[in-house]
DNA sequence: CATATAGTTGAATAATTGCTCAACTATTGG
DNA sequence: CCAATAGTTGAGCAATTATTCAACTATATG
């Protein structure tokens, strides 16, 4: 069928149907993007990365990257939503924290990237 | 500064202080939200995972995802600029390849991540 | 109960961005 | 030189999205 869409002729066809059997389904490839979609906001990683070093309060947020609570509150709902980070009440205080080990691990790796360019 | 900004009192100013000498420049975090903008669409992360597992043209990619050379050249040269791919050119033939092995690491993390979630 | 603060939420706006389309370059083969 | 194919590139459109704004809930305190 990806003959009739694409607009060129199969060049290795037996290197594409080979890595053809190793992909992932389409939908796995969504999840994953929608994963890093989290990271790819520079308040979300800043948020990510402050996380990572205490729990902190919506507010302590605000005041950390010097934004509205509204815009801090607005992104938590996205990281939590991906199962990014987790919460607790106390009062009328949200604490926020990093739900595990993923988001330390990718930022690390993400940083030792960027170091690698310069 | 961030009082006169943030709508709301700090409510825990020694961690907020604390974080804030642990933190990266804001320059920092613009990079790395824009090395993850690489894996934040679902394009993008199935040609690096295909690239993971060969050399492959334009071609190769446009057949592999089914789509035209044009959207798959848009997103190899944003992929270029984030030197998350290398090319070599042989002939008409361009093909390409991951320049290191942090795009397969940063895959491998997302995939354990949302496999857990199930 | 009234007030103040922490936080959430939905709508709207502005900016970003992925793909298409058309035109272009580069290389190969007749 | 000409035709065909691989690939690139820029403009434009449509869809997504980050922040603002205003209204809201919830909790604590006097």
């Amino acid at each position: 069928m990806s003959k009739y869409e694409c607009d060129c002729e199969i060049i290795h066809e037996d290197k594409v149907n080979e890595v053809k059997t190793k992909m992932f389904s389409d939908d796995e490839y969504l999840d994953l993007s929608d994963l890093f979609k989290m990271f790819a906001d520079s308040t979300r990683v800043r948020i990510l990365h402050a996380l990572e070093k205490s729990e902190l309060c919506v507010c302590d947020l605000a005041n950390l990257l010097n934004m509205t609570k509204s815009a801090i509150s607005h992104q938590l709902q996205s990281l939590r939503l991906m199962n990014l980070v987790k919460f607790r009440k106390e009062g009328q205080v949200v604490y926020y924290s990093l739900k595990d080990e993923h988001v330390k691990t990718i930022i690390d790796i993400g940083f030792e990237h960027i170091s690698e360019e310069k």
